[in-house]
Formats: structure tokens, C-alpha cells, sequence
DNA sequence: TAGGCCATGTAACCGGTTACATGATTAG
DNA sequence: CTAATCATGTAACCGGTTACATGGCCTA
């Protein structure tokens, strides 16, 4: 999914400077799926503004910065419209976990215990902030999709707290073997 | 992660050429959390060469192209395992899929019927890559991924299929509430 | 008064992909 | 005869990140 796609999503729900869609894209719903940082956002949202997907106002406020809020326009919605009609691409998804579980048999368990712990906690995070994100709107399809992410997040956790041990147990196996052998 | 720790875990578990890792890594059990192309194999597998990570040696084969088979070194392997004990990073994810179904509303049944029943056929031809890998691999924590892996697509493709329609009937709605407004 | 948040923006860099070049063999 | 598989490699490109620059306000 490339930038402009995600931003016009993003200003499709409402207004927004580019420090906000960064925070949305960080915090928010698009957390969970997406990620962007400043270096392309700001350009992109020029972009945008030069082929009018978007307008911008100036907003002073008192006591904090001048922002600029971004709004779509109806060429932009027919633009997001069109992009949301090519069928998506595959998932992307890499876990540098994984390959590490993978080779649990070569390392300490200190080691494996350290990173299947950290990444029980963080995905009790994660399960926290759908479930507060959930609850603070109630727009159908963001329901679905924290409903599906709530349930698919929910099935990782039982499994990560119901093999732990197991993994553990794994843990420098190999040496062991190694050593047996010699 | 980078292609560098992922080739030494690979070669880890055997010899293989560069268009062997390229399968393994698009096809094999990597093909799950990771994905390299040979543009970034081939420059790699020569810089690991020349810091003494692997070596390689060219095998001439009958009726195909010679082949020129890497294997990691001592050296190499303590590199791997140190790569190992750095806390893995958060997984990587992005999803296309999730934007659309957020978006739902604002497009057609037909759009998001075929981006569900894609999905829900892509998500069933992962289950089956990791269902065979599992069976052909007994390594234990090669099981203890592929387990994991099965029980998280498992869950995922329940909620897909449970699902489907009350994402299908969101279909548009936005649409209809426009002109309802007129 | 230090650190964090608000806020915008740019330039250098980098990891990786795409596309191309090359060529033999085998299966349909 | 065509397409696919095996096999290695390079160069151009690109999307995006990191780090930097700037600066005011608020809280501890």
C-alpha cells in the first residue's frame, strides 16, 4: 500500500494535519496495519494538494504551533475509491521472532524466554489498544476489522502463553547435542 | 531483519546455492515471515563470502547449469548466533486487505466479495503450505513454528468465514446514506 | 531547567526490488 | 516449438526511513 493511498484513507475519515496522520498511523485504528513516518508524509500531502485530492487551510491555535489541516476533495474520494478497487496484494508480514524460535536449539534459553516473553507483553498490548479503539467508535467496518483483529491477536496470545514452556525447552538443545557428539 | 542474518539461518540448516535460498525463502518454511529476492541474495551471499561467513564451492551438474553451493562457516555461525540473542524486533505488518474492509462503505458488494473470497482462498493455500511443511520437516522447533502458524491462519480463516457476509452487506452502504441525505 | 509534546519540513541515505542479460535442458 | 525450471548476476531505480533543523509551550 503506498503512502498516498493510506493518507487519503486517512483524511477520507476527517480532517488532519500531517502531524495527526502520522499519530493515526502510529496510535490509532492504522497502527495495527500500517505504518508511516514524517519524511513521507509531509511530501506526500504536497503531492496530494498539487493534483487536488486535497485542499489545505492554515489553523492558528493558542499556545501550541500553526497547523495546516489537510481535507479531501471529491476528486481525491474518486481517486481513494478507484485505488480501493485493484484487488489487494498479500498481506506483508515479516517476524524476525519466528526465525528466532526457529533456531531456539542454538541459543540459551535466557535468550528465548527474554523474546517469547517480550512478545507475549506486546501482543497483550496490541490487544489492549484494539479493544480501546474498538470501543471508541462505532463505525461498522472499523468494527469488523477490530473484531477480526481482536479474535486472530486473541488466538496468537493463547498460543504463545500455552507453548511457552515448550519453546523454552528447546533452548540450546543443540549445543547439548553438539557436545554429546564429540 | 536483514538478508544477511537470514541466509546465515538458512545455510545454517544446510548447504544451499543462492537460487536454492531464493526457493527456500519464497517457498519453504521461510516463505511464512520472510521473502528475498535474488537481486539481494546474490550481492550478500558474495559480501559473506568475503568476511569469511560462508564458503563456496562451484558443483558441476549434469544436464543443468553449474551451481555454486554455500556453506556456513564457524565463524559464520557465531555471527548467526550472536544476530540471535538481539531481542527480535515487532513483526512487520501490512495489510492492504484490512484498509479496503475499513473502507467498505464506499465501495462496491462486488469489490469486496472478490477481496474476501481471495483472501479467504489465499489464507487456505497458506494453511496447506504449512500443513505439508510441518509434515515433512521433524525438527522441533521448525514443529513448534509451523504449530503456531497453523493455530493463528486457523483462527484467522474462521473469522473470515464466519464473517464474510456481514462485511459483504457493508458493501455501499455509505453510498445509499449520501443519497438518502439528498 | 530539562524533557516532552506540538508542529513542519528537508536531505542524505539505504535496503531492497524490478528488470534485464544470458543460456542450457526438459517436459508438454 | 513453447514454456517452465535451473542457474547466476548486475544496474537502475524507488519508496521509505533516519537524522537533522527549528521553535514555542507546558509540566515536573
Amino acid at each position: 500500500m503506498n503512502t498516498q493511498t493510506l493518507i487519503l484513507a486517512i483524511l477520507n475519515f476527517g480532517d488532519a494535519s500531517g502531524y495527526e496522520i502520522k499519530k493515526e498511523s502510529s496510535e490509532g485504528v492504522y497502527s495495527y496495519f500500517v505504518d508511516i513516518s514524517y519524511g513521507s508524509i509531509y511530501p506526500t500531502l504536497a503531492k496530494l494538494e498539487a493534483e487536488e485530492f486535497v485542499t489545505c487551510r492554515s489553523e492558528t491555535q493558542s499556545g501550541k504551533p500553526d497547523k495546516k489541516v489537510y481535507s479531501i476533495t471529491d476528486k481525491g474520494r474518486a481517486e481513494f475509491i478507484s485505488a480501493l478497487s485493484i484487488p489487494p496484494a498479500h498481506d506483508k508480514f515479516k517476524s524476525e521472532f519466528l526465525l528466532v524460535a526457529m533456531s531456539a536449539g542454538l541459543t540459551s534459553p535466557e535468550v528465548i524466554t527474554r523474546a517469547i516473553d517480550n512478545r507475549i507483553r506486546e501482543m497483550e498490548e496490541l490487544v489492549e489498544l484494539i479493544s480501546g479503539l474498538r470501543s471508541e467508535c462505532d463505525h461498522p467496518a472499523t468494527q469488523w476489522i477490530t473484531s477480526y483483529g481482536l479474535h486472530v491477536k486473541g488466538a496468537d496470545l493463547d498460543f504463545l502463553r500455552n507453548n511457552r514452556d515448550s519453546l523454552i525447552a528447546m533452548a540450546g538443545l543443540n549445543k547439548t547435542l553438539d557436545q554429546a557428539a564429540e
